[in-house]
DNA sequence: CATGAATGAGTCTTCATTCAT
DNA sequence: TATGAATGAAGACTCATTCAT
């Protein structure tokens, strides 16, 4: 066996506690009342280290952000190649609520940072992705309303994370949650449908859903 | 006639234009992004002179939130007095509306400073304000997915200010756009009321609403 | 009688002592190596303190630059106004000796930090005033030899309020050496004149010169 | 036939790149202001690989200095066996010339940087070296003018490599601009010995230097 | 012969805040 | 009603240097 690290330091891995430490502060505090010593500090390492891993404080949040686009990029591949119907648009809905809940410290962070996000680079990026995805659901030409609505429902997801979470705080499982929320967010791309005559499967309820992707199991009626 | 300002500053309006200029670059940087030099120069006075006028930054940010809470506090009383009926919620969102558009520079700044705020001693006030807001929607022991969908069309609205116009950048009237999102909003809570069985009167349209909080003349078929 | 600053600190000087201390740190250290703390320390003031008055280390700099610029200036519009005899060349050397020998802190340090200089904005501006006085000295279409003469005998100068000093450790008076350093630049400037045949007046020696300006005296009209 | 590189990196000569990436970017930047860092990352080694070749940095300034040494000292040993005669000064000007040339970023480095390499070992040794050649030329009880014009004739040649270049902007070959420097600074030795009444040689032109290390053949008259 | 990882001291600069006038 | 002058604390960032591997 290797030294296994009793010396003190986990070692190897600092890049990566920089990145995990930097994300729960910044969500905690935002990024800029969150200062690189408090990071640092907390990890166990001089600020002077951080600059080892990482050019500057914005690369770090950089970094972690690109930690996460993955899934949501894939999830925009694989929506481009289908048919632009209201399931693959509820299909959509179902795998980004997943994608958001596991990087839900990081949407946290966006939606609750905006402000100061505008000014960074990563803002491009990550308007874009949002844009993108809106898109996907509400076609180019749709009226106002049907755009309206897939926007809201995306923002609904957003929110859904941690927002809407704080005005339920009694106990409700956090899974019981995120399938609340994704059917509410569901019903309005179907009722946008719907109402401007698109080609709408059976839209009754969100029973179809049960491909999968969207929960285990058929969602609770 | 009044004096008008021969000496290049608005006097005794000082005040007032710190609440301006702090708010528009509140809204634009963020808080911490904000400095009082900034805000002092814009307005062509010294650091100094705002304390005067302000105990602390904090001190600032309170007054402009006071500012705004008027018409939200007479909205909750207003509220309060009225039957539970999905009628009355619709009305709330209504009147929500409007109040939220006269204030969105503020609601776009709690909302993308969430975090900073956070740490701020207005957070409480404003996250109660919003708490009993979504009560008076939805009943207190309402099912968990009528809730949620209160929560959602309340979020729905405060992104409709600025988020979800973002992603309009087509020529939208700001009127327009605004009643397409309440549209949205109504029908969540409308359906959730149908959902769950509750004395819902006719919900076919946003028409009832003639009382008028909900915009000029009835809204396009 | 107004209170005399008994209280521990020299009132209203503070931006001067900044420039005085700042300039004598940076002529025996450099300005790299000079730290604002350093220069704040020795004044008894904080770091932030310097930042109300100039608003960068650099800024500093600039403004002990200008405080010395304004008798080179002069002599600059002095000198086009003359006629370019030889007489008018030796009269701006003994000029140009007693400006330096009052900024010789200045030009010491420039001379000495020159490497550091040029990546300032305050490079261009000094380089051309330089370049100026040079083609005050030799006409612009003069041969080469007697431009470099030109040249010459100002960095002669330059290097007399310092460099050469130093080798002179015995005990030579400043004026002495100030005198000799300036006898010898003439004299290149009136062998050029020779050798390229301008219209010298008599050149043999630099005893005319004696009365002017190089030293006490009315200049010569 | 030597390994000429396959590997995109000479190796071996690792610490002669360190010298002369270290003195070009100190030359052109300043030695407090050029950093380890960008040495290295030019080179395209880490940090610590110059701490194999060195001990500190100053050592790298220490070796790029001694580098350059040799032909002044060998300079210093030859004047030091001449007869102290005029014609003995210009030769050793014609000889510095040529050393000068050949190490002249260093030179324009040392002169540049005088302020901080005050503060350095070097600078002891360096203004020795500087101290014995001017007392090469200018006999040690010399009238305090002669001694002048010897130390004015040795910086006329440092100024000649590059801040007098600065002021030739035109199109002045560097050969050329070396004689002409030349010829100004053995005028300035040369007259202070007629001045002074030494046993002056004949002193019409710089044309007995014939043994060539002034330049090529007779300098043009 | 070199690197990866880290450090401690220090840099310039900005901030919210204070207070005598 | 304001300002001029200043402060203490903190910010992000850079540097020369070290050392185990």
């Amino acid at each position: 066996m290797t030294d296994t690290g009793s010396t003190r330091v986990r070692r190897g891995d600092t890049r990566q506690r920089i990145r995990d430490v930097a994300l729960r502060l910044f969500a905690a505090h935002g990024y800029e009342k969150t200062s690189l010593r408090e990071i640092a500090e907390e990890i166990g390492v001089t600020k002077a280290a951080l600059y080892y891993h990482f050019k500057t404080k914005e690369d770090i949040l950089v970094a972690i952000h690109d930690d996460f686009t993955g899934p949501i990029d894939e999830l925009i591949a694989w929506g481009r190649e289908q048919p632009r119907t209201v399931e693959t648009a509820r299909e959509i809905l179902r795998r980004y609520s997943l994608a958001l809940e596991d990087a839900s410290d990081l949407f946290r962070f966006m939606q609750e940072n905006a402000a100061v996000i505008r000014d960074l680079s990563l803002h491009e990026r990550f308007k874009e992705r949002s844009r993108v995805i809106a898109r996907l659901i509400s076609p180019p030409g749709a009226p106002l309303e049907e755009r309206v609505r897939a926007v809201a429902a995306l923002y609904t997801m957003h929110a859904g994370v941690f927002a809407i979470a704080q005005h339920l705080d009694e106990e409700v499982g956090s899974e019981e949650r995120r399938l609340a929320v994704l059917r509410v967010a569901e019903e309005m791309v179907v009722r946008a449908a719907e109402k401007c005559g698109r080609e709408a499967a059976r839209t009754d309820g969100p029973d179809t859903g049960g491909s999968g992707s969207g929960g285990r199991g058929p969602a609770p009626g």
